[in-house]
DNA sequence: ACTAGTGTATTGAACATTCATTCGGTTTGC
DNA sequence: GCAAACCGAATGAATGTTCAATACACTAGT
């Protein structure tokens, strides 16, 4: 994988930040160049359309997030440990990155999603689904369907981070612990004992 | 409350149905004007401009989806049942709604957001946390913020319909059962004799 | 070392199109 | 007969994209 042309970058960057501010629909390509310090047509050296810009873009930015997730992951450490590494690492990296959040969800409701075809979407789906196929399988999770709790959990990161980012959550000591744990309590194989 | 205009509904619904299918920036007014039956001239004499149509647009299905949760939540019900009740009402009209999720989810997300002030938009909060306050009051949920419960629950449910919408799911089952079970024991208050 | 040559990167003004909005006129309901 | 509802072609601004021209990087020949 050779690096990303420094205007690639820049591009990229540029059109994180407006997507954040003025939604697709209020990014014009004349302003993505602006901020990326570029001339327009140079945008088109590097991309079809600005569909194309903005499929390319989320595969960046899917690529970086697969990176967190990779990064958490380690099948020496215990399943438990795992899964609350892997929860504050995208919790950090999204909220570190709030435009990435913002475009990626913006992208995900929107109809370029469909143009994404199912292999190169889910290819993020499929590191994180089998975290928790392998908590399934060796008894530490309930035993549905990975990809419903995998999705579960990635909904219950991301709508955590979003109230952070929207001042909706006053991080009190501790109330960011008990978020994870929520998760956890909820999907962990439960022991007979404790039905209720 | 007078009963809305004829003209003014098909219009919302012609605008339900095209965001979805093609987003904000892909809706242009003649064609909401077409598929409502009306001519693009009518649309301006209910709305000032697109960005009012929009927000007009939010408040109306806001009300509908308050309207579901109003009607699944009763005092008298037991709590854990109410608690089930709602996720089974709110997972049932999104579903019945796909549009109405599209395009809340894309408007949540977008610089249409900022323009709905405060009060308005957590109009449908106010019941949303109202309830979850009450669980932690009586001593059925973990003594978290009601925002925190609220919002994570609301995600949890926004995720299932994306997922069954979405054909990921397979509802074998008693599967959907299990889903809001997930949230259920990981925000019930844990009986000290089930800490692991 | 110098030149000519070749392909790539970059520019930004110009173009064609799309689209939100307007407005003078027509219909409808009372 | 009047006001509100409605129409739809016209308008003007905004925007995605093109393209002819320029700058740059690199090689090969002398």
């Amino acid at each position: 994988m050779e690096p990303i042309a420094d205007k690639k970058k820049a591009i990229f960057e540029s059109t994180l930040e407006l997507v954040r501010e003025k939604g697709f629909h209020g990014t014009p390509m004349s302003l993505v160049a602006k901020r990326a310090g570029v001339a327009a047509g140079t945008i088109y050296h590097y991309f079809e359309s600005k569909q194309d810009l903005i499929i390319e873009l989320f595969y960046y930015i899917r690529d970086q997030i697969i990176a967190v997730l990779k990064s958490e992951d380690a099948a020496s450490v215990p399943y438990h440990k795992c899964f609350f590494r892997i929860w504050y690492g995208l919790y950090e990296y999204y909220s570190q990155n709030p435009n990435v959040l913002m475009f990626f969800e913006q992208f995900v409701n929107s109809p370029y999603n469909t143009c994404v075809n199912e292999a190169n979407r889910s290819e993020f789906h499929k590191y994180l689904f089998g975290f928790f196929e392998r908590g399934i399988r060796e008894g530490h999770l309930k035993p549905l369907s990975p990809k419903i709790l995998g999705t579960l959990a990635h909904a219950n990161i991301i709508s955590t981070v979003k109230m952070y980012s929207a001042g909706h959550l006053v991080l009190e000591e501790g109330e960011l612990k008990q978020i994870p744990q929520i998760l956890w309590d909820g999907m962990r194989a439960q022991s007979v004992a404790c039905k209720v």
